[in-house]
RNA sequence: GCGAGCGUAGCUCAGUCUGGUAGAGCGCUGCACUGUGGAUGCAGUCGUCGCGGGUUCAAGUCCCGUCGCUCGCCCCA
């Protein structure tokens, strides 16, 4: 025991109730996205790094990917993220796309952080994008996909935001404010940390960056003004588009959103989780109109986002709105095994059984009756086979319902119609 | 990279302060019950106390080191 090599750090093992979360969260993520109209589609989960340090800045590449070499000596990356590949994979068929172009995938993904609550080393995630519009109300629909989302799992209003703010918008502000272009992303930066810092330390980095004291009033006003989006065009049609769309309830302006990511140009978002206890967004995303021209394509605007699945499941938890351990039992029919004389007979009921759509489990080695109904009731399933010499004498076999215990012999040949009846009445009721 | 907490049976943990025979519950196996499971009773199984060193007549317990996990900070595409 002591012996047994560890999981590598930061990783999850997905037993089979752990697994039916995950493959849960992909139907739903799958079903919302398709409501929408964006089709499924998936990229290499190794890529050379270049593709990231063209964007990203080598070091940070470097330091939080998992990068080796080949034994070509190139350096590769598994994944980080998703979007460097989308842009490649558009750019590389940009001819003969349709636009605007609608994609969506789930994937493993991998980073070299420090494993804590609701972050790992590998982890999972929801990418939709929608490439080719650019248009506020472009923006609104991926709000709007990430609304149904919370809704279909049971995320109510109350319990989770999308908070919306718009790079454009708090651009021109900062240009009021008179802090030079260059200057601004550092106070991106400053704002992006409002919420992470005590107030006194917050302040004290806002006057390292070298903002006056009317400038830190301006600031402040800026980032406590709920009603600023009306000076946005762009945001009025936005939240006019979400109102349309339905997905108000969820939606709302915040001037302090910034997100970290250099690559956003408009309109950003991040969904927050209001009762639970985590400190990170559930998701996030943005408007980036430079991407596509950035790796060497065409002019190409794009708008998505991205949810990790270690957070969503977090949150969920903690809100109990995680599935019940759902169906664990891997067939609702086991055929039992009599003794070595009757096993193959055995065996050719549960081929039988399944030939008729059955799941069925055949219990594999001869074992006292005892031992195999209580195998049988433990995986939970439903109906129980016994074929003993009497019933292969008579043509028979026993069928036990393991739920009410009544056991009753039936014509071999209609075994499986009348279980197919026992399970279907399982599901009426 | 920094900080804190925790490592004891398959699992959840008590025992550590104040050193003195390694514990509980759950689980598992068997029997009561050789053609029938969820209950009950009885019996059985269960350990390098994370690892290494030190102090001591004696260490799960105290000291030093180390590894691992968890949580937080930093970072966060």
């Amino acid at each position: 025991m002591a012996d047994i090599i560890q999981p590598v750090k930061g990783t999850r093992d997905f037993y089979p109730e752990d697994k039916a979360v995950i493959t849960w969260l992909y139907e739903k993520m799958g079903e919302v996205s398709e409501r929408f109209g964006y089709q499924e589609f998936d990229g290499p989960f190794l890529e050379y790094i270049d593709l990231y340090a063209a964007k990203s800045g080598e070091e940070l590449v470097k330091e939080q990917s998992f990068v080796f070499e080949d034994k070509s000596g190139n350096l590769l990356a598994l994944r980080p993220e998703l979007t460097p590949t989308l842009v490649r994979m558009i750019a590389q068929r940009q001819q003969h796309l349709y636009y605007p172009l609608r994609w969506w995938s789930f994937g493993p993904f991998w980073r070299y952080e420090s494993p804590q609550k609701g972050r790992g080393r590998e982890f999972f995630q929801w990418n939709v994008d929608l490439i080719g519009a650019d248009s506020p109300e472009a923006d609104a629909e991926l709000a709007a996909v990430m609304a149904a989302f919370f809704q279909e799992i049971g995320l109510a209003p109350a319990q989770t935001r999308i908070l919306i703010n718009n790079r454009r918008l708090m651009d021109r502000e900062l240009a009021k404010l008179e802090i030079p272009p260059h200057e601004r992303n550092d106070i991106f930066h400053l704002i992006d940390k409002r919420d992470k810092m005590e107030f006194p330390e917050w302040e004290a980095y806002a006057e390292e960056l070298g903002l006056s004291l009317s400038q830190m009033d301006g600031l402040q006003a800026l980032l406590e003004n709920d009603q600023l989006w009306e000076e946005s065009e762009e945001l009025v049609r936005f939240f006019k588009a979400v109102d349309a769309l339905g997905a108000s309830e969820y939606v709302e302006f915040a001037p302090y959103i910034i997100r970290g990511l250099d690559y956003y140009t408009g309109t950003v978002f991040e969904a927050q989780a209001l009762t639970a206890d985590v400190s990170r967004a559930i998701a996030g995303g943005g408007r980036y109109d430079d991407l596509l021209s950035d790796v060497g394509g065409d002019p190409l605007p794009g708008v998505g986002f991205a949810a990790g699945d270690m957070v969503l499941i977090v949150v969920l938890e903690e809100l109990g709105l995680l599935p019940e351990k759902r169906d664990q039992t891997p067939a609702p029919v086991i055929v039992t095994v009599f003794d070595e004389d009757t096993r193959m007979a055995s065996f050719s009921l549960a081929a039988e059984l399944r030939r008729a759509g059955l799941k069925v489990n055949c219990y594999p080695e001869v074992e006292k009756l005892g031992k195999q109904f209580r195998h049988a009731n433990r995986i939970g399933s439903r109906v129980a086979t016994i074929l003993g010499p009497e019933e292969l004498a008579e043509g028979m076999v026993a069928v036990k319902d393991l739920r009410e215990r009544d056991q009753v012999q039936v014509p071999r040949d209609e075994a499986a119609e009348y279980i197919q009846g026992l399970l279907e009445k399982d599901l009426s009721a």
